[in-house]
DNA sequence: CCACTAATGAAACTGGAGTCCCGTTATGAG
DNA sequence: CTCATAACGGGACTCCAGTTTCATTAGTGG
């Protein structure tokens, strides 16, 4: 181990040879763990068991992934990448509620709105998962800030509008209601987000 | 087991002789899971570390709470029952600058702020505990709601607002924050929270 | 104060989640 | 096409969370 000593020790399985095989694990491995935080949440969860449903060795994604967190926290690297295109309305109030609409249709999903309990679930129990989590967000978020920044040139919002701050104040109730209550997440609710959101950034508050 | 036959074969342990030592057992499992859930979060607990570090038989921990989920449903109904008082100010901006102050200090606890993120966690696995978790949200909620009735008496926000929707609304983007984004919660994400409920409020928005 | 039994606690037991080892497969460079 | 080896897969092994059993302790009604 002279001149050619190891010094690829700290590189995970899967990063040196990326294709083929590897990447099909690694795609069933991750779709099959969205289905079973979906079903059972994130506590019920066991590699062991993801493993015999994606048909892929039980050691593999011990090696790989190691824990539940991990996997979690991968899941959440591949959801950031897929970005949905953003619709443009032309007023901020219309923009906010495509925005309000997009993530309420999602939450309300079965299937989707479990996937998030369970990996916001699992970021409060994992330092990295929750690092996962909040890039996830912030690159949600950037996508859709340039429809605020648009207001303030239309002269809708006053100067100095934080951007983020708004676009986070239409999620943050559909949330709040997804984690703290049993009541449906319907249509009318994105609708008073966004409209709460509009109000309370045109007096102001987020400048 | 003629006429007397066991009629009782539904009830818990620690129903029928509620005083004394299981009362005292009951309160340092509770207190000791308290303490376990700020520190580790929800899925790293076990029960057999509880019974542990409270000096309780790891028996008795497992035949009255069962599961993880069981002894934090119990928990919030414990929670649910410390009512904190409430502040009334004569105004509505500062009756909500009050309630958002109460939630931003709690959250922003390292203690508190740790709990309620495992207890939210723990909801999304288990139906039991989600209905602790709503019944508990509900019972904080009611406690503020007379607040905007009397904004509504005094003529500050429209006839038919929901007192709950609004009370709701102050509370969700601090919650946001705390669980999509490492920002500290500031004093003035409360103040921030107050004035954007306020501002939709008067505009009519949860009418 | 006594008797009855609800509730607790110690200890043995069990099943499966997570680890380790090593032979097999197939990727990617030359 | 060929070879070195990255990555996978099966199976044996370990360890501890959760269960069961039963003797002991202490509430509660009389």
């Amino acid at each position: 181990m002279s001149a050619e000593e190891k010094d690829d020790a700290c590189d995970d399985p899967g990063t040196v040879r990326p294709g083929g095989r590897t990447a099909r694990v690694r795609a069933a491995v991750l779709r099959t763990a969205g289905d079973a935080l979906a079903e059972h949440g994130f506590a019920r969860l066991d590699l062991a068991d993801i493993a015999r449903r994606a048909d892929v060795g039980k050691s593999t994604v011990y090696r790989r992934w190691g824990t539940v967190a991990g996997l979690v926290a991968d899941l959440l690297s591949d959801m950031a990448e897929q970005s949905l295109p953003r619709t443009e309305t032309g007023s901020l109030l219309g923009d906010l509620r495509a925005n309000a609409e997009l993530v309420r249709g999602t939450l309300a999903d079965p299937r989707q709105g479990a996937l998030f309990k369970a990996v916001i679930a699992a970021a409060t129990t994992d330092a990295r998962t929750a690092e996962a989590l909040h890039r996830f967000y912030e690159i949600r978020v950037a996508e859709w800030a340039p429809c605020v920044e648009q207001a303030v040139r239309r002269g809708e919002l006053p100067e100095g509008t934080d951007p983020y701050e708004v676009i986070r104040a239409v999620s943050a109730p559909l949330y709040y209601r997804l984690l703290t209550s049993d009541a449906p997440l319907d249509e009318a609710a994105g609708v008073r987000a966004a409209e709460a959101t509009a109000a309370a950034a045109r007096a102001g508050v987020y400048a």
